[in-house]
DNA sequence: ACCACAAGATTGGATATCAATCAATAAATT
DNA sequence: AATTTATTGATTGATATCCAATCTTGTGGT
C-alpha cells in the first residue's frame, strides 16, 4: 500500500464508478475523515487526486463534490475515448501477434458466454473490461493510464444520465471490431469504434435529476472496515440486495437481433433502459 | 488563484519544463517548504499533483524526485503523443473551417519569421506552441489537457537526453502537415506526424549522465518573490547568460535544406546538437 | 575490509489551532 | 409583512508542533 491518501482516493473512485456516490454529492472533509478514520489532511490529499482525475471538483472554500460534467464535457470525453481507441486499433492492426488476437477473441467469448448464462452482472464487467484489455495489448502503459482515466469518467457519466440503447448491438460490436481488425480492414474497424461510442452517447439525457442520493457514510460503508467484503465487483454472486437500494434492478432482457444499421434517428427496436453497462 | 498547492505545483512544473530541475533531482519537503515559505503539507499536496502528472515520482519514506523516465517510457510517451496528434489531425481534416487553417498558417508563418530573424528562442517556443494550437483547434478541452500533459512529459524528457537531429526539417514539418491536411491528404499527414516525432526520438540518447545539477533553491529562485521577473519564457531578449550555466549554448546554425527523406539510419547532414527545442 | 548496530534525518501522518469565507438563521428596518 | 442587514455557525485552507516508521549514514568492533 503506497500511501493512505492513495488508498482513500482508490476507494472513493471505486464508490463513484459503482454509482454509489453520484455527481454533485458533497464530499466533506470532516465527514470523510471520520468515515475513514484519518485526519482531514489525508482526505484532502485524496480529494486532490480525485480532482486531478476528473472525478471530483474542488471549489475554493466550498469543498469538494463528485464531478458533474456538462453535456458538452460528456461529448468531449467520448470523443477523446474514440480517438484513443481508434489510434490503438490502428497500432494493433499492424503490430498485434496471434496471441493478442486470441486473447481478444477469448474475452469476447467469455462475455458471450456470460450473456448466454443470463449472468448480466458478469457480462457488464466483461464488456467494460474489453476496452481495457484492448488498450493493454498496445503495451503502452502511458496510453493505458490515459485510457483508463477516460473510461472512469465515462463510467461516472453513466450515473448522471438515463441510458437508452440497444444493448445487444453494443455487445456484438466488440466481436466485429476484432474481426475487422484481424482482417486488416482498419478503416471499417475505426468507423465501428466511432459508431459504438456514438450509439452510447446518443441515448444520453442529462437533464434528468440525480437518483435518490446516499450520504457518503452509507455509500462508503461496504468499503470500510474488514476486507471490502460485500463489495460486488466481478463476482457473479446474486445476493438478494446488491448494490442499489432502489428496486429498479429490473431483469435485463437480452434479445439477440440480426445486425442492422443503427441510423442516428431510428431507435425504436429492442432497447432496454438500463444503468451501468454501456461499453 | 485557486489553491496555494496548485500554484506551487505550477511553479515546479514550470521549473521542470524549463530544465532547471532535472530528472532525479530530490524534491525535499522541508527544503521546498522553506523556499516557498509554506508548510510542508502544502508542498506535499503540490508534489502529489506533480506525481499525478507524471513529472515527479514519490517513493514511500524516501521522498519525491523529478521523474526520470526510462527509455521505454520515453518511447511510450512519444507513441501516445503521436497517436493523439494523428487522431486530432483526422478530426481537423473533417471539421476545421477556414479560420482554423488560417490560424495554423499564421502560426507557422510567425515561426518562420522568427527563424529568419535568427531569434532562436522565440522560434523554439513557437515550435512548441504549434502542437498546442493544433490540438486546441479540435475544441475538445479533455483532449487538450491530455495532450498538454504529454507535451510536458516530452519536455521533461529533453533534459534527460542529448538530442541530435535535423532542426530545419522538423520546422518544415509543421507547414507540410497543414498543407497536407487542408488538401485532404489525411494519410500522408498522419504519416508525417509519425515521422516528425520519430525523428525526434531517434536522436535520443538516454544513458547520458545528467547535467550539472542545480539545487532546488537555485533552480527556483527566479520564480519566487516578485513577479517572476527574470524568468525567460517567450521573451526573445538575449541575455548573455540565459538559463543554462554550462557554456555549450552554442550559436545554433540553421541551414535550410531541400526536403529530403530522413531514413532511420542516415543522419549525417546538417545536424546540430542542441537542447530544448525539438517539437 | 566487512558487517552490525546506533544515531540522525526524512517522510507520512495526527492533532490542535487560526483566519477567511460561505450558508443560514435571526434581527432590524422600511 | 417583506426585505435587507447582521450575527452566528460551519467548513475550508493553512500553520505549527509532535510522533512513529523508515531510510541513510556513520561509527565501531571483528
Amino acid at each position: 500500500m503506497s500511501s493512505r491518501s492513495q488508498a482513500i482516493a482508490d476507494t472513493l473512485t471505486r464508490a463513484i464508478i459503482d454509482h454509489r456516490l453520484v455527481p454533485g454529492c458533497k464530499l466533506g472533509e470532516r465527514e470523510l475523515a471520520e468515515i475513514f478514520d484519518v485526519s482531514r489532511i489525508v482526505v484532502r490529499q485524496a480529494l486532490i487526486r480525485l480532482a486531478d482525475d476528473g472525478l471530483a471538483q474542488i471549489e475554493r472554500n466550498r469543498g469538494a463534490f463528485v464531478a458533474k460534467p456538462s453535456m458538452q464535457e460528456a461529448m468531449e470525453i467520448y470523443d477523446a475515448l474514440t480517438l484513443v481507441e481508434q489510434g490503438v486499433a490502428a497500432q494493433l492492426s499492424d503490430r498485434l501477434g496471434p496471441a493478442g488476437w486470441a486473447e481478444l477473441r477469448h474475452h469476447v467469448e467469455r462475455q458471450r458466454q456470460a450473456v448466454a448464462d443470463g449472468n448480466d452482472a458478469l457480462a457488464d464487467v466483461l464488456g467494460q473490461e474489453f476496452h481495457i484489455v484492448f488498450v493493454r495489448l498496445s503495451r503502452n502503459k502511458v496510453m493505458q493510464e490515459i485510457h483508463a482515466q477516460l473510461v472512469r469518467r465515462t463510467t461516472l457519466l453513466r450515473s448522471l444520465i438515463s441510458a437508452d440503447f440497444d444493448y445487444c448491438n453494443l455487445l456484438d460490436d466488440h466481436s466485429r471490431v476484432v474481426d475487422l481488425l484481424e482482417k486488416g480492414r482498419l478503416k471499417q474497424a475505426m468507423d465501428l469504434i466511432d459508431t459504438h461510442h456514438r450509439s452510447v452517447v446518443r441515448g444520453y439525457i442529462m437533464d434528468r435529476e440525480v437518483f435518490p442520493e446516499m450520504t457518503p457514510a452509507e455509500a462508503l460503508a461496504p468499503y470500510i472496515g474488514g476486507k471490502m467484503d460485500g463489495v460486488p465487483t466481478l463476482v457473479p454472486s446474486r445476493k438478494p440486495e446488491k448494490i442499489s437500494g432502489n428496486g429498479d434492478g429490473a431483469a435485463h432482457v437480452h434479445v439477440h437481433l440480426p445486425k442492422q444499421d443503427r441510423a442516428p434517428t431510428s431507435r425504436a427496436s429492442t432497447k432496454k433502459t438500463n444503468r451501468g453497462l454501456p461499453t
